[in-house]
DNA sequence: GCTTCCATGTAAGTAGTTACATGATTGC
DNA sequence: GCAATCATGTAACTACTTACATGGAAGC
């Protein structure tokens, strides 16, 4: 079983978020807004491109002006791919994806918003339970730091990250409901 | 050529950390505390072992208590390269790591580790700067922000999340003043 | 028209994942 | 001793990266 593959559908928001773009225009989107959570190198992105219009997910506008660069638009089948994979459940497997998908919804009243956060909230207040458990365990004394720096260090770098995310969520949804 | 390995030196640090482990506890290692920051599966985990024996940066030891666990222990030379790695200067392209190199400093009075942090603040710094440039650039007026909600979502986030970082990072070097 | 870029394409190699397999050990 | 578990091993497949290649466009 194959492992679940992200790259088409961000190509997939992309073109649905931009409209019909060449391959670099898709390219350049990457780098410049997404490459927080998302890279692709152009031979990926070119063969696979390529590949989604056999699947008819994607579709080739003729182009006249420039006999070299390819401009593609999303199929209705591309939507309803799209549609479905921004509606798949957070789970902790793919809760890294939620930004991503946050990304491609662009109307604040869309329906999924709320639900994608809530779920992903839940999965990080579990995830800080977690490491304060794990803090509480490992550097309860002080002198259990000494000799375990390092360790110490990443631990409450991640529980000040998760803090900082969870507040950061509830602001939005704090946010939504005005 | 190949992209730089990352895999033998996590294990050559938990080896380094722990001392003489079997491939299952580095596996557990791995699962309980760098799951943040990197993950690998036992398929990927036994191979690299026994090549790493092969190139003399690990070794085994004799295991007379049971035949089926393979006990490994770094040698100098492993010792040696993870020094190497561990002093690499951090970069763009792998600043990412350098949670992964903090979990392996023991010591609050390590050299390197001023060193890396202050590097990592620097890009991180910059990192933030660009992404308050991005959002002045598209959201300085509110009805920019409503048919880009999405957008707009994850672009705060990774300024709110850098902050946070950069904050963070600050106090520890505080703390290392004293 | 010549050169320099630039969008796209291709190939080869490494990394990482899932699934399946094996033989030792442990619990009863 | 039998069953179940567990540490390790292997195989097949996909993803990703780097390097190299090509042919049109654009600038002069």
């Amino acid at each position: 079983m194959p492992r679940p593959r992200i790259l088409p559908f961000i190509i997939l928001g992309v073109l649905n978020k931009r409209g019909a773009s060449t391959g670099k225009i898709v390219l350049d989107e990457f780098q410049n807004e997404i490459s927080e959570f998302w890279t692709v190198a152009h031979s990926q992105l070119y063969p696979e491109l390529q590949k989604m219009t056999d699947e008819g997910r994607v579709s080739i506008v003729p182009n006249q002006t420039n006999a070299k660069t390819v401009v593609y638009e999303i199929t209705s089948i591309g939507k309803a791919d799209l549609e479905a994979w921004l509606q798949e459940p957070v789970t902790e497997q793919n809760s890294a994806l939620t930004s991503l998908k946050l990304y491609f919804v662009q109307e604040r009243q869309a329906p999924e918003l709320r639900a994608m956060i809530i779920a992903d909230v839940k999965l990080h207040v579990e995830k800080l339970h977690h490491l304060q458990g794990r803090f509480t365990d490992l550097f309860s004394e002080a002198d259990q730091i000494a000799g375990n720096y390092g360790h110490y260090l990443i631990l409450t770098r991640a529980i000040e990250r998760e803090t900082n995310y969870v507040a950061w969520a509830n602001g939005v949804l704090n946010d939504l409901d005005n």
